[in-house]
DNA sequence: AGCACGCCGACT
DNA sequence: GTCGGCGTGCTC
């Protein structure tokens, strides 16, 4: 017997499939998705099953032991696997290892821990019983296994004389870490909005659906009901959510809607709950999986739907290591893989490539234009920070204060977000808000200290960085930054009785932090909750009426094509978190850019005009959704090698890619990261037959050159 | 990724 | 004469 096997080094020299032969006492074991021990050169290596091979006329060695019982990967996952490969042009094996939870992954030594329980079952039941043992006995009412623990409780050594007669049998099951209390509620009942969304969604059988609904339209309850269906048709589902959306109060909403048929999975979990909850799912004990991208590649059977919520997430793209995938495309191709499957993109703000696919019919749209009951959206007041600021110097202002004063005087709750993203590396004027931008690609430039200019990403336009601003001509250029610590005292000697809850990422670092704080909050322990980006998705209080936004501006600043488009979701997300119960809510933005369209739109929660305006520059500038974009990266120990270098896959690129605009090489976002270099070249493409052959060439060509190496990154988000 | 093989510089 | 530098190539 000979079986073909795929080794767990990521590595594009092996990443092709090796013979081995199977010892005749290893062939019962042996399955297409398990993994193996194999000797492979001089050292010991995992390896994944992938076929069985008949003829063989290379010499082979015996592989060494089996370490799984069944297929960790399945057929439908081997495959899903291959198509990431071909669509990311990573290695196989790396493209197999982030499907797995970590506990999993072929790696040598890897121990997996299973944890024990130990259960007793009835023998054989004597005539006479004292009192202990017929309470114990009666235990075993309702159920066949009772654990041990609660046996002991009554008493332990009569357990033990029980045990000796053979009236109690001792049996170890494997132990399941509970992580969702389970209070089943019945379920609410729908609006008439979300009940003509779900029939439409029943009574259709496309396979890709944009659910536009603003934010409190109750898109959560359609989901429920999707997948409802789902499960009546004895199919299971997936729910993807961002990271920093799986709060305990989505959970919590889903758990008593399903209880115990959910799996959950999430970065809060170790090693091993997580390694619980995925052999819970292969082993069919439960029917929806919730979790953050990876969970897309949780091993359900028969799979009918997956939601992603808060699609226009950043979060869904793998984009800081290979596979560089995107979680969007790849749950596409794995509802193709299952007849009959629906996928379900759901957001309040969804991004102009799936809005403008859906208006394409691509995808089949559902809107939801109205909050639940007819609520109205909180109503949004832009503050002039260009005014503000000649009358005091701090980050907020007069209204913001006044108004933050007035909540808590009310007994009402408070969130402000500090927009930090990308906030180091730009330079914007301190008078007048102007930032300095690239000529030809509309794109911010980014500060670097080694030479002192600014630098495009995107196209490797340099200037030198001067301190008279080229819009206002005062000399007060200079590099952005602010801080949630400077921000929280400035707030306290402004409001010394407010009770601040600060959370950001070094607050919420602790595990149960993230959790701990959103309880307290909702409990009313503070009056405002301020904190970044973290705070925008998600969270529903019924107290909070005031949303405030410190600094609108920052992310409109980063040097992305998307940055328009990130900013008015972020304000549009967070402005949602505003008046969602029977009081209704205000949204205070300061801002230096009051007539940016993408700050301006969110005043009138107008999701459409900012989409046509600014589907318009996506136009003009040849960006997605009318451009494909790909980000080549070349990086090397050696800088001028690798500049060397990249001006050769230039070359290449330019006499082979006939439909495709090339722009670089320039600098890497990041320039040189652990003393290797980087250097980028961006592709724009609509339609470029041979593109995914040239660059497999370019790969390989690349694969033993140990002196500069090669990534390339399909749709990337940042480019670097 | 390891690990051996191999072909050139400074040592007992 | 040999020890060892790490460039190159292979691993069923």
């Amino acid at each position: 017997m000979y079986i073909g096997v795929l080794v767990e080094l990521s590595n594009k020299n092996i990443d092709k499939i090796f013979t081995y032969s199977v010892p005749s006492n290893l062939k019962d074991k042996i399955n297409i998705g398990i993994r193996v021990k194999v000797p492979f050169g001089r050292q010991t290596l995992e390896g994944f099953v992938l076929s069985f091979i008949d003829n063989v006329e290379i010499e082979t060695k015996d592989i060494l032991e089996v370490i799984d019982e069944e297929p960790i990967l399945n057929e439908e996952l081997l495959q899903l696997g291959k198509i990431m490969r071909d669509k990311t042009l990573a290695t196989l094996i790396s493209c197999y290892q982030v499907m797995l939870p970590k506990a999993l992954k072929a790696k040598n030594g890897t121990v997996v821990n299973k944890k024990y329980d130990t259960f007793y079952k009835l023998g054989t039941i004597p005539e006479k019983l004292n009192d202990n043992a017929k309470k114990i006995i009666s235990l075993f009412d309702k159920e066949d296994l009772v654990l041990k623990n609660e046996i002991e409780k009554i008493s332990a050594s009569t357990l033990k004389t029980l045990e000796k007669k053979g009236c109690l049998i001792k049996e170890k099951k494997e132990h399941y870490r509970t992580l969702l209390d389970v209070k089943l509620e019945p379920k609410k009942e729908l609006t008439e909005l979300q009940k003509k969304v779900v029939k439409e969604y029943l009574e259709t059988d496309d396979s890709i659906y944009l659910l536009r609904g603003v934010t409190g339209s109750g898109k959560t309850e359609v989901y429920m009901e999707m997948i409802e269906d789902t499960l009546n048709k004895g199919k299971t589902a997936i729910v993807l959510v961002p990271e920093i959306s799986l709060t305990p109060q989505t959970i919590k909403r889903f758990s008593k809607r399903f209880g115990s048929r959910i799996a959950l999975l999430h970065s809060a979990l170790s090693d091993g709950e997580r390694y619980d909850e995925w052999r819970k799912i292969n082993r069919e004990e439960v029917d929806i999986v919730i979790g953050a991208r990876s969970a897309l590649f949780a091993p359900v059977k028969n799979l009918g739907l997956i939601v992603i919520d808060e699609e226009h997430s950043t979060s869904y793209k793998q984009d800081d290591q290979n596979p560089r995938y995107d979680g969007i495309e790849m749950a596409k191709e794995r509802i193709k893989l299952n007849k009959g499957a629906k996928l379900v993109l759901g957001s309040a703000t969804p991004t102009l490539d799936s809005y403008a696919r859906a208006l394409k019919k691509v995808y089949h749209l559902l809107e939801m234009p109205t909050r639940v009951n007819n609520k109205s959206l909180p109503k949004v007041k832009i503050v002039d920070m260009n005014e503000e600021i000649r009358t005091s110097k701090g980050h907020f202002s007069k209204v913001l204060i006044s108004k933050i004063e007035e909540k808590i005087k009310n007994n009402e709750q408070i969130i402000l977000l500090l927009n930090r993203r990308g906030y180091s590396s730009f330079v914007t004027c301190k008078n007048c808000g102007h930032a300095i931008k690239c000529p030809n690609c509309d794109i911010t430039l980014t500060y670097h200290k080694t030479s002192n200019n600014l630098r495009c990403h995107y196209c490797g336009y340099a200037e030198k960085k001067v301190l008279e601003c080229p819009e206002c001509h005062e000399k007060s250029l200079n590099d952005l930054g602010v801080g949630t610590e400077k921000v929280e005292e400035e707030l306290q000697k402004l409001i010394p009785n407010a009770r601040i809850l600060r959370m950001d990422f070094d607050t919420t670092s602790k595990k149960g932090m993230h959790e701990k704080m959103i309880t307290e909050f909702g409990e009313h322990k503070y009056d405002i909750l301020l904190g970044t980006q973290i705070v925008s998705k998600g969270l529903d209080f019924k107290d909070v009426t005031l949303v405030g936004v410190i600094n609108a501006d920052t992310s409109l600043n980063i040097p992305n094509f998307r940055s328009s488009e990130q900013t008015f979701s972020l304000l549009s997300q967070v402005a949602g978190r505003s008046g969602r119960s029977e009081k209704s809510g205000e949204v205070i933005i300061q801002t230096f850019n009051k007539d940016h369209y993408a700050i301006k739109y969110v005043k009138t929660h107008d999701y459409i005009n900012f989409f046509n305006e600014e589907m318009n520059i996506r136009k003009r500038l040849g960006y997605p959704p009318y451009y494909y974009i790909c980000y080549i990266r070349i990086n090397s120990r050696n800088d001028k090698e690798g500049y060397k270098e990249s001006l050769k896959i230039k070359k290449v690129l330019e006499k082979y890619l006939d439909k495709t605009v090339i722009l670089g090489p320039s600098v890497s976002g990041v320039f040189k990261i652990n003393n290797i270099y980087r250097y980028g070249i961006t592709l724009k493409y609509k339609k470029q037959e041979n593109l995914y052959e040239v660059l497999n060439k370019i790969i390989d060509v690349y694969k033993s050159n140990n002196l500069v190496t090669i990534d390339v990154n399909f749709n990337p988000i940042v480019f670097g």
